[in-house]
DNA sequence: ATTGCATGATTGGCTGAGCCATTTCGATCT
DNA sequence: AGATCGAAATGGCTCAGCCAATCATGCAAT
């Protein structure tokens, strides 16, 4: 490299996009946009091909690639429709490639102990009383639940999805879901085994105790644990997994 | 319907599967089986059509698709490669999950005030020297652009993109990246204001000493003061705009 | 020996046309 | 009113041709 830098040299690589990333990108504006909404119908592809002067094949690749993000279902001789947009639909197609590498694990645990922290220190301040007692009444049914895994499964998302709605943001409320949603995949096995249900049903108990106190800190780390303890015992699994 | 059910009727219905979608499905399976690994080539799509008896437009509807979702990344006349699978590669739906959320200033910024502590917090734990030593460079250029708010904008982006990087989770980085996009639109008026730039820049140096300290608590307490100074900021510019 | 440039081969990008497969809708019949 | 049928609409796929960008190789200049 000369001693005088080129003038463009602070300036970022071109970024090309194919002619099927644009339509794609345009048909997400409009969805973000809220012109187009859940369950919505796209137009024809030969209308949208010329609607935005560009050929059918490349209109099929930008809605195919939809189908694969989950944004939209496409039903052949019906049309394409945009989706309910929720986390399984949008998040759901990434899972499986995440779990391929080990360190996705580890951060998502630890992103995911920060963020339940968050969201439990913000729970402990909003929640009403109706809600903490929903919650309690959650506790107590899970009990019933823990020689029945997938039950147990239904219960645990109901219990999180409650204090995510408790924490009254609805960006950590997304955020929670995202993160949980992103780990299913890797939790599908420790999920199975009874004694980690009961570990997960003990820091459940702990993390309402201290959302029913209005303990923000005691509820952040309460919450904290619980998912060092999901970390832990997912990281144990596959562990076990890889000896066989 | 009659007394008399079809023998069918236990069925479930028949799945069917595009061309497109077998072929992203076979590309799948070499990945997991490892026979493709992050960074590995694919077979050229012609290759690929004659390997699998499709035509080509159907190996590249699929090739598209895993590329919408981060699994293959592809150059014109170079070819496609499998991604990382990294969370840089996979996550971009969460920003877009995040999207779709009605904007609550409130909300975002009480949301990214806990998330850039927590970014904060693992950066000061996980920042290399190196890192630092940038992000000091950073500062430094920064005074200069005090009078020019786009040039403005631009370090302050990059501050904070080094931040994320460096707190070393896919994650949290994918998050914070997304929540700063989402509150860009409003915060134009405020970073035209000198007075409210010197305020930024003096919460950077705060948030920089903290991290240059190795000091998760006070990083995560100076990341948050400063988000919430980028909100008030925020709300008052919103405020007069609307007595206009 | 090394570097830079030109050229050809390879690989992705895109189009247009044709035809097949499935769904939807409207008309007609019972 | 409900069922059936046919046409229209819409997605699915192939083929062929040509353009755009990258990569590898060979040759010339230093």
């Amino acid at each position: 490299m000369g001693a005088k830098p080129s003038i463009f040299q602070q300036e970022a690589p071109i970024a090309r996009q194919s002619l099927a990333e644009m339509v794609a990108k345009r048909i997400l504006e409009m969805v973000t946009s809220r012109a187009l909404r859940p369950g919505d119908q796209l137009p024809p592809e030969r209308e949208l091909a010329e609607m935005l002067d560009v050929s059918r094949p490349s209109v099929r690749e930008a809605i195919r690639g939809l189908a694969i993000l989950g944004v939209v279902n496409v039903r052949q001789g019906g049309g394409a429709f945009i989706s309910q947009l929720d986390g399984d639909a949008l998040l759901g197609p990434i899972r499986f490639f995440l779990s391929l590498e080990d360190l996705n694990l580890r951060e998502l645990y630890d992103a995911r102990s920060l963020i339940e922290g968050d969201v439990a220190r913000r729970a402990a301040q909003n929640m009403s009383d109706d809600e903490i007692d929903a919650l309690e009444h959650m506790l107590d049914a899970q009990v019933e639940t823990l020689s029945d895994p997938q039950a147990f499964r239904v219960a645990d998302l109901r219990f999180h999805e409650a204090i995510w709605i408790g924490c009254g943001n609805a960006f950590l409320k997304r955020i929670g879901e995202s993160l949980n949603s992103l780990g299913l995949e890797f939790r599908r096995r420790a999920s199975e085994n009874p004694d980690l249900l009961e570990q997960s049903l003990k820091d459940h108990r702990k993390l309402f105790e201290a959302l029913k106190a209005r303990d923000p800190a005691a509820a952040a780390m309460a919450a904290e644990e619980h998912m060092q303890n999901v970390y832990r015992s997912t990281v144990v699994q596959d562990t076990s997994e890889n000896k066989t």
